[in-house]
DNA sequence: TGACATAATGAAAATGATTCCCGATAAGAC
DNA sequence: GTCTTATCGGGAATCATTTTCATTATGTCA
């Protein structure tokens, strides 16, 4: 039960900040970090600090807007989602661009939570991600 | 073609310091950092520097002796695994203290190549990890 | 066993992502 | 328009991890 619907919406005021950052992850479907989306941002004439690009990075995660994936090297790369607050699923992602696939994948959900169960754990999420080359990637 | 065999060993030295790491890891069955490691290693009187702690951890993942796993919160965690070079994986851990159980998922794997390569991506790998709280967490 | 080449070590400095601080700014309410 | 306060943003602070490099210790070979 410690866990809140996501679409918990909260008081929010509407600045250029917020919405440029929002198009910036919405350009592409990609996941960015907050250091590239700054860059981005910065490059095409912006006005925004890098703390507030990672403010609003986390607002969108919080409000289930985007999906977080943790790189290897532990930068946490940014994508918004369709409408993640009622699809949960994963994603199959390019390791060379970044560029990602939705997915879904039913059975591996009732799995992870029947291992879990038998091993006495509550309270149980999982993280599942694919990784590999695009064709376009491969091709290069 | 750009993986080469974990098994590859290369020539390496023995050293207490070595041995130390190897020893901290293993007296638990638990996800570590290497901050962890190095704190417990210095508290028990071991003679050995930070870098080292990170050196060693890092040549364990290599030599696939050692699995990792890194938390949202960017730190990275190790754990010993029994025969990582013929079996792969993966991990139910309590996200609490860490305490991990190895599992395996045969559909997953089959599934996650399966996708994988109906939207054209090769050279693919994937991670699946379940987090939840162990029975002993859970009643704290 | 003794000397040597060099892998390993570790303290300190460097890096890089992310967070914190706090005075300045601007959105929304009345 | 005025006021309240959420939001900004630049810079300092954190923190894990990496790098540097002079010192130490291991395995080898004579």
């Amino acid at each position: 039960m410690a866990l809140m619907a996501p679409t918990q919406q909260v008081k929010r005021r509407a600045t250029n900040q917020g919405a440029a950052v929002k198009e910036a992850l919405a350009a592409e479907d990609t996941f960015r970090s907050a250091q590239d989306v700054y860059a981005t941002l910065r490059a095409s004439g912006e006005k925004i600090g890098l703390s507030t690009v990672y403010r609003h990075l986390q607002i969108f995660v919080d409000d289930g807007l985007a999906d977080v994936i943790h790189k290897p090297d532990g930068e946490s790369t940014y994508r918004l989602c369709g409408d993640a607050s009622t699809t949960h699923h994963h994603h199959l992602v390019c390791r060379s661009c970044g560029k990602a696939v939705e997915i879904e994948g039913p059975a591996v959900e009732t799995w992870a939570d029947k291992v879990a169960a038998q091993h006495g754990f509550s309270d149980v999420n999982h993280t599942v991600e694919i990784f590999g080359l695009c064709t376009t990637c491969a091709a290069s």
